[in-house]
RNA sequence: GGUCUGGUAGCUCAGCUGGAUAGAGCAACAGCCUUCUAAGCUGUGGGUCUUGGGUUCGAAUCCCAACCGGAUCACCA
């Protein structure tokens, strides 16, 4: 808004001063560092060929004729070759007037053609654990962010439920599950399963240890890797596993049943895990219900001869020409790989909903991958392959390092978010702030700190950046967090309160006709926010609604630490502070809610 | 080795399409609760923005090279 006014002032006035218009791209405004009076900046060096006059002339000239045709600069000043614009107070009470009690405040109406976001994406074998938090933080945040920029999102997960990590639990199930069951365990389904994935694992490395050749050691690493193959392919285990493939995908009726239900297991506990770190789905999307569909595409690309065929059969496609590398789609048996599976799904999908946009959260590793997926579309014939968006993250990694699932160093879903909890109740109980809640309503604000400290936490970083989690960092509710955050919001709920109970009534109307230093820093803060979630949206950053909060709340700390509210002896000042408090409390919420965060009333 | 990606304070991170003396938090130290929630506020110290070139009025930001990390290049997913 106010972007656009001034730079049409600007342009008027170079255009009169100097009788040319100023090139657009070197028409830039900027917020005016605290150390100098002004709100905007216009950086005049670009124009100091056209104008033929030194810079700070040129600046003078401009600041004059601006504010002499505007109503809302009030004066501006010079630095060198900076001309710093100071928005006349008027300006920002109508804005305020305007805004304060919008809640949804810089969110766009939505429209158009879907968005199908993608994330979560779990393997049937194992529990969710940090890697899949930020996933799925992630992948919530985006698709919330893009929806209020006007977005139409349909959330899909993909369950990635068969293949031969599926079978490997049900394998260890039946040798040594004795017929257990979530219900007679007491665990997780989930949790239930990853053990005996993990069991499997064992008896598998031990089973290969016993196969390898006696003199394994004095052999040369080529000769060890192939003796290792050996052994791995000699193991029962693993012959029965793949047994147990193969009766799956020839639908025997026992090992689909096993199947069925030990994913039935696992479900359940995603659901809880899901529900708990509050994110969910619009659409689920089982591989065993889409892998055999990307088959028959290849096959037609077979026929077109976009593909071709070895002579064992086995079917890729050839991205030399690209810059990338030949691709297999079809192994030599005839079976899918990856690949080959989600050719299948990103069809059944676009079919679906026909979408302008089609991302994938799923992390860097997988860059190539898409890279390559994309392009065997549009060699398919599916130009709208090019709409598909790898929303490409780091790795989350540890003080100790990478997470190593074989070396139990990952960090569990559930494990940390009870952490979480735990830790701001006990937070809470030492700050004495906990009195008077039932323990219904102490265990909900326990796990809306928690799970906020730890939303907070994770998405607060660019998410293309590896990020390293420290739990002992993460658990800190002091200084940039979470926490701070929601107490920011809490204590102005405690101030509304106080209002409220001394019977001052807030207005709707904005009656003030000046603004203090401590109100307007925090006024101009609020201003900014519909930039940011435009921004937000376009570079798919959640991290850049939560710098935006913790600046706004720093903001609103200062301006509580300076300006007292409820003792404001000028009734239309305490009401306009008061109208302020409530409209950033109003923007905390509307914006923490982009970000997966509850705001409590008290904390 | 090819491709991609990153290197900012002791640690974790900001720094938008180039703009003023590079910013926060944590950690350290020093202040501020008879006053709206101290999970807060204020201040001090801490930097060759990995290095070397280039582009220009101006570079942490753009380009090239080197060094150091990470990812990937599976008939795994």
């Amino acid at each position: 808004m106010l972007g656009l006014v001034m730079r049409q002032l600007f342009v008027d006035a170079f255009k009169k001063l100097y009788g040319e218009e100023p090139p657009a791209q070197n028409v830039s405004f900027q917020k005016t560092r605290p150390e100098f009076e002004g709100d905007v900046t216009i950086v005049v060096f670009p124009f100091v060929k056209i104008a033929k006059k030194a810079p700070d002339v040129i600046a003078k000239e401009l600041g004059e004729e601006m504010v002499k045709e505007s109503e809302y600069i009030a004066k501006y000043n010079v630095v060198k070759g900076f001309l710093n614009l100071l928005i006349s107070d008027k300006y920002w009470i109508g804005f305020m007037q305007k805004t304060h009690l919008n809640e949804k405040f810089g969110r766009k109406e939505v429209a158009g053609k879907p968005v199908v976001v993608e994330y979560s994406s779990p393997n049937t074998n194992k529990p969710l654990h940090l890697g899949h938090i930020r996933n799925n933080l992630l992948g919530w945040s985006v698709s919330e962010i893009l929806k209020a920029n006007g977005e139409n999102v349909v959330r899909v997960n993909l369950v990635n439920d068969r293949g031969i990590h599926i079978c490997k639990s049900m394998i260890a199930w039946q040798k040594w599950g004795n017929g257990c069951t979530p219900e007679s365990t007491g665990k997780k389904g989930d949790h239930l399963i990853g053990d005996f994935y993990v069991m499997f694992d064992k008896h598998f490395k031990e089973e290969v240890k016993n196969l390898l050749p006696a003199n394994y050691d004095q052999l040369s690493d080529d000769d060890k890797e192939k003796a290792k193959v050996e052994a791995e392919n000699a193991s029962p285990l693993m012959q029965e596993t793949r047994e147990m493939l193969r009766k799956w995908e020839a639908g025997d009726k026992e090992v689909r049943e096993l199947w069925e239900m030990m994913n039935n297991w696992v479900y359940e506990g995603f659901d809880v895990t899901y529900k708990r770190l509050g994110v969910s789905f619009d659409k689920i999307y089982y591989e065993s219900q889409t892998y055999l569909l990307g088959k028959s595409t290849v096959m037609d690309g077979l026929k077109k001869g976009v593909l071709y065929q070895r002579d064992d059969n086995s079917v890729w496609c050839d991205l030399r020409d690209e810059g990338l590398d030949e691709k297999l789609l079809l192994r030599r048996d005839g079976t899918s790989v990856y690949m080959t599976q989600d050719l299948g799904t990103a069809q059944l999908r676009y079919d679906e909903f026909h979408p302008k946009k089609l991302i994938y959260v799923v992390g860097n590793e997988q860059n190539y991958h898409f890279d390559v997926l994309k392009r065997v579309l549009v060699r398919l014939g599916f130009e709208w392959g090019n709409d598909i968006e790898h929303l490409s993250y780091g790795m989350v990694e540890l003080p100790s390092g990478k997470m190593k699932s074989r070396e139990g160093t990952v960090v569990d879903a559930d494990d940390l978010m009870d952490e979480m909890e735990a830790t701001a109740k006990n937070v809470s109980e030492e700050l004495g702030k906990a009195h008077g809640l039932s323990d219904e309503e102490s265990a909900k604000l326990y796990h809306m700190i928690g799970l906020g400290a730890l939303k907070y936490f994770i998405l607060k970083v660019d998410p293309k950046k590896t990020m390293l989690f420290d739990p002992k960092e993460s658990i800190d509710f002091n200084g940039n967090t979470g926490s701070f955050i929601q107490y920011t919001h809490a204590r102005i709920c405690s101030v509304l309160r106080k209002a409220a109970e001394a019977n001052v009534a807030i207005g709707d109307k904005v009656d003030i006709d000046s603004i203090q230093p401590g109100e307007k820093s925090l006024l101009t803060n609020i201003y900014t926010w519909p930039s940011v979630l435009e921004q937000a949206a376009i570079n798919r950053s959640p991290a850049m609604i939560a710098n935006y909060i913790y600046d706004l709340c720093k903001a609103f700390n200062q301006f509580y630490q300076e300006c007292s509210i409820m003792k404001e002896p000028d009734e239309k000042r305490r009401e306009f502070r008061l109208q302020l408090a409530a409209m950033t409390a109003r923007l905390l919420r509307n914006a923490g809610e982009l970000l997966g965060m509850q705001m409590p009333e008290r904390m």
